[in-house]
DNA sequence: GCTGCTCTATTTGTATACAAAATTTAACCT
DNA sequence: AGGTTAAATTTTGTATACAAATAGAGCAGC
């Protein structure tokens, strides 16, 4: 049970990701230490690094808050996921394997099985997350760019962005589930133009669904 | 005076990007900390921070030694760049007012002058490589998205990226400054397709420049 | 000569103590 | 009563102390 310092990264972070701590909450330092029963030092240092992510933000001398995303700033991180995840498709295309489209395919599969089920959106929501994430996620990793990885992870792991799936229309959620089906198509096609243009469709359509019309400004 | 932790994190970190800490060598935090006549808390604030920015890798109870760079991180790395360098101008180009225009055609006018000098490799290149910063900075400041700064950031502070110019040939020079005027001049004329495309080819000749032909795996 | 072990010396991780800064509270003056 | 200043409290920043882990030196065995 090593490195009491990311346990409480990892506590933290869910907590801001899942919403349990929300809207500019203070995180004191000393507060989290004892509900926790340990020292100041890991806390600090869990803080500092949630605040290199971007998910707090600290100020000098007066500690740190959950970070707070405006319109804005959601509509800059899809611009930007919308960019590096059709890039990392490029990429990936000409260096996919049998077994990897294969691995696509049946998350694809998965995901339409689910999005036919009746189930209470209590369990099914959660699931399609799960397997969005395997499906970019698998996409990067095979795209074989680690900063690529990096930077798109970055960006991600934004509260609304993780919970994607819950604002979702049903058609919305269909077109999702076609976007991934063409993506895996033109990679087995060998078409990185294609798949690169529909994960950047997909993304982009992501970011309409969530944020409606595009900024007047 | 405030905050040493701020203080030790700059001098470290460049320490590293002018190569006078390199090699992967080993950051010893006692060490560091007697050199500055400070404790260890600071330095492990500063040595987690330059972590999360990627100049320097951690292992759990190893402690930090400066990262190091192969040709296929730098090849990633101008390939990112070239992606989010161009999206800037492209972003930037409808925002431009007179007045940036100006600024940035100051800045060209400055790069030839200085390149036709003689003076001695010593001052020119500093001042030619600061004024590349400002020019490429400027650009992604009028692009209006914070996050594209950041991930530019992050992919920058790299050694052998902030010294670009050392390894430039003089035709390579005179390329790089044509392409920043041209830059400027698609700005002006408002098409942001043409910026955007001048600064991709900007960042990937620079790539060729420095790492010469590509990799070939 | 080399491999594998134990023991020691470094070095990192965490806890605690204290100092500096900021925030809050209270008192005060006009 | 309002607003300003000044103490009191809270909270962060840094230093130090100790525990846990790792790396390295020296030595036994082959």
């Amino acid at each position: 049970m090593a490195k009491i310092a990311t346990t409480v990264y990892e506590q933290i972070r869910t907590a801001i990701l899942t919403g349990e701590l929300s809207n500019s909450e203070r995180l004191v330092e000393e507060d989290l230490a004892v509900s926790m029963g340990i020292s100041r030092t890991p806390v600090r240092e869990a803080l500092r690094r949630l605040a290199a992510e971007g998910l707090v933000d600290v100020s000098p001398n007066r500690g740190a808050r959950v970070a707070e995303w405006d319109v804005h700033d959601l509509r800059e991180i899809f611009d930007l996921r919308s960019i590096l995840e059709s890039h990392a498709c490029e990429l990936a295309t000409p260096r996919a394997s049998a077994a990897e489209i294969e691995f696509l395919e049946n998350i694809c599969t998965e995901m339409e099985d689910l999005a036919k089920t009746e189930l209470s959106s209590e369990t099914r929501l959660p699931a399609l997350a799960a397997r969005n994430r395997i499906f970019h996620g698998k996409i990067i990793e095979m795209s074989n760019s680690t900063r690529l990885g990096l930077l798109i992870e970055t960006l991600i792991h934004v509260p609304i962005v993780m919970q994607t799936y819950k604002v979702y229309s049903p058609e919305a959620l269909q077109r999702s589930l076609h976007h991934h089906r063409e993506i895996v198509n033109a990679m087995k096609a060998g078409d990185e133009v294609w798949a690169a243009s529909v994960m950047r469709a997909h993304v982009l359509a992501a970011r309409e669904e969530i944020l409606g019309q595009p900024d007047p400004e």
